[in-house]
DNA sequence: GTGATAACGTTACAGTGTGTAGCATATAGG
DNA sequence: CCTATATGCTACACACTGTAACGTTATCAC
């Protein structure tokens, strides 16, 4: 019931972003589509950092790496309220989405557009 | 569209546990309920950090503080959601939402749960 | 009133994580 | 073979968090 994944500080969440969006790419690439100017070097050690932790992950083509996400975007968000769910509602995931909604956090069309997945995943899974 | 709310280290987060779970209370009970054996001041640096972040405030009542959570536990876990939206999701909320529905995290009982939340919440809101 | 007790205020310090980068090394191409 | 380019390794400063000591003040028992 306990943690797992590491946090992630501002320029590894943006060099995230980069490689869902862009992937596969290089860290030269994503050195050029960051709007701070960072070296090669500080680049990499961000892509590393983020390989160890496990966010992403690389193949070889020639001595170029290429990286890609282990895992969507919304695979993480959704560990992410898991542990904020394990935070601050002693696990309850409904908990989180009651505080969702009942912040007015979804407007009129949304909430009705999640109805309808909420529908389909009780059939789905009977 | 940005962030604004601070983040909670472990020890930090155990005591808002306290906090909200026993509120008002005192440095010296919030002490005595933590499991690791801490002094007394290092207790009150974490609450006093915590109120300078805004989870908590605090009565004096005598000599003595009593503290209280700012927020509910909801709240403050949906505001978190809402920063993963930011990180992850471009902001959207729902993709979090969809996300989670898609990793079942929710039996179909607590779908059903929230399908009737949702309901209510848009008749509410109209 | 005086000393002990119980609060609070202030300051400090070490460990860790993150942003940032330099330098060494290897390898593909000309 | 030499150069450009990509990676491997190491380093370092700063901020945040856990942890606490010490000083001050005010109450309470005597």
């Amino acid at each position: 019931m306990d943690d797992d994944l590491p946090e992630l500080g501002e320029l590894e969440r943006e060099v995230m972003q980069l490689v869902w969006a862009h992937a596969p790419i290089t860290a030269e690439s994503v050195r050029e589509r960051l709007d701070r100017p960072l070296k090669e070097s500080t680049v990499r050690t961000v892509l590393r950092r983020l390989e160890e932790k496990g966010f992403v992950t690389h193949d070889v083509e020639g001595r170029t790496f290429l990286f890609r996400p282990v895992e969507d975007r919304r695979k993480v968000a959704a560990k992410a309220v898991r542990r904020i769910a394990d935070w601050f509602c002693n696990g309850s995931i409904e908990d989180v989405l009651v505080g969702i909604v009942d912040a007015k956090m979804l407007n009129k069309k949304q909430l009705e557009q999640l109805s309808k997945k909420i529908g389909q995943a009780k059939s789905e899974r009977k």
